[in-house]
DNA sequence: CGCGATTTGTGCACGTCTTCACAAGCGCCT
DNA sequence: AGGCGCTTGTGAAGACGTGCACAAATCGCG
């Protein structure tokens, strides 16, 4: 589920704060998620719960770590040290959530050889020698949108197989490989859609106006906590 | 529809290479989706397609820029200018989808008066006064997450009723506000969920292991492009 | 030892999303 | 003008996710 990195980051709130065990409700709440829907998403891990008491904090972090497969700190590289890729090199909220960043790769010459928190930036022609002395599990494409397909054939042809990519576009890979996308403005048009939306409603308290700002039914979006207001 | 945004971005692609209209085959391709699931949502916005021929690419933009409320350039304000902040500031990938970055603001006095292309970076206390001048409508949080849900009600504060959140935490905010949030760590875990699964099911080629790595089911996560091999 | 308070685990129903499949509509070519 | 191929729009079925509500289980306390 995707929700188990939510509750994962909740309990570590909550070991830090000394609660040794949480009930389902508090956890829920930790995570901004129905209490129902969490008992049954952590009854999928084969409940570790105990009635009129509550989940112990330290065995369910144990335990969504090894179904997120944390045990083992995975090695990511990132490939595209502009902007963004600055900011995630630098980015300590990697180590502390299981992942170490293995390796920086870019095309540009000027970038290559820069050092960025101990590590220097290689040319993505090194990519298959580095893939060749450390298994790199998961590859983070930061490149302008034009490189990031050809970037993805790179490291799938290195044996990645699941990819983080910031370029807007859409990725092709072979079956076996995972790709997940983080679009910024994708994100900003989402929360403009309900902007438009509450506007067009307050501005007309019933009957529809256009026949597209009043949309049958309401659009749903999903994801992330809401609160359409009235 | 959280694919509008989808459909606008290969859109744009596809007018900038000189298509003037596509079918819902070709556009779902290029979109990542079923062409079936693109007819159903296209049809929502009021049907605007031709039997035999396909949809006017340029037609089609219109629609659904508006539908988004993408009409009216927004005004974004950034809070937190640091690692990712400075990323978000430099990135040129607002303006040229509808948002206009109005004002950056940060509580620590070494950050302020920094410019950043063309923008001076502001305390976090003249937030009311700037909002006052210029209505803010999306307001992005790149602090650290202890401070976000301060941020965050200061922002409500001021009439702000988007927010999109960097920090991993959970806001909490009053209904009518919309809060969507971006986390890395989460992205990367649920990556990492996937090499688990597909590690243990090549190593195990059938009976169960575990109880934890053979989930039963197949745990579903939602959103992206997947392929999950075989 | 038993009882009540508390909390988990889950059956069930409901609404939503997804996908298939096909009729209806449109344009082009003859 | 008519037919043919292509594409849209949508009905229906199925899968899926969600939330309620309650029985079963456990602990603490008298
Ligand atoms: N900056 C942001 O805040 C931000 C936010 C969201 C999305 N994005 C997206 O992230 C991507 C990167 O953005 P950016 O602002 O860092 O751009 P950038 O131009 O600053 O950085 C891109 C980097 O990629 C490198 N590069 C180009 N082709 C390459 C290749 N084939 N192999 C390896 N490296 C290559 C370039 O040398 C450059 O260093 C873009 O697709 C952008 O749309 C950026
Ligand atoms: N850097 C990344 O690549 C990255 C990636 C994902 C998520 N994040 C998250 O984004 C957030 C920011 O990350 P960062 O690396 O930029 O951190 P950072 O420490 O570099 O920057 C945080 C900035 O916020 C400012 N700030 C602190 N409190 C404030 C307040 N009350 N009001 C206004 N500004 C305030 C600080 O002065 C600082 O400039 C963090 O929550 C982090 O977890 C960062």
């Amino acid at each position: 589920m995707a929700r188990l990195p939510e509750y994962l980051r909740a309990l570590h709130n909550l070991a830090e704060t000394g609660h040794e065990t949480v009930s389902s409700e508090g956890l829920a709440n930790a995570a901004g998620v129905n209490s129902a829907k969490l008992r049954k998403d952590l009854s999928q891990l084969g409940s570790y719960g105990t009635r009129g008491v509550g989940y112990d904090v330290g065995l369910l972090i144990d335990q969504i770590e090894y179904v997120l497969g944390l045990t083992q700190r995975r090695a990511v590289a990132l490939v595209g040290v502009g902007n963004l890729g600055h900011a995630l090199a630098g980015y300590d909220g990697f180590a502390s959530r299981g992942f170490r960043i293995a390796a920086l790769f870019d095309a540009d010459q000027e970038r290559v050889g820069e050092e960025i928190n101990d590590l220097v930036v290689l040319h993505i022609d090194e990519l298959p020698r580095v893939a060749a002395e450390e298994s790199i599990a998961i590859g983070v494409i930061a490149t302008p949108a034009a490189a990031a397909q050809r970037v993805a054939d790179q490291l799938v042809a290195v044996g990645v197989t699941s990819i983080l990519n910031f370029a807007p576009c859409v990725l092709s890979v072979p079956d076996g490989v995972d790709v997940r996308k983080v679009d910024l403005a994708i994100e900003l048009q989402i929360l403009s859609f309900h902007e438009h939306r509450k506007a067009s409603l307050t501005a007309l308290p019933a009957a529809g106006g256009s026949a597209l700002t009043a949309l049958p039914g309401g659009l749903a979006v999903t994801e992330s906590q809401e609160a359409i207001g009235t």
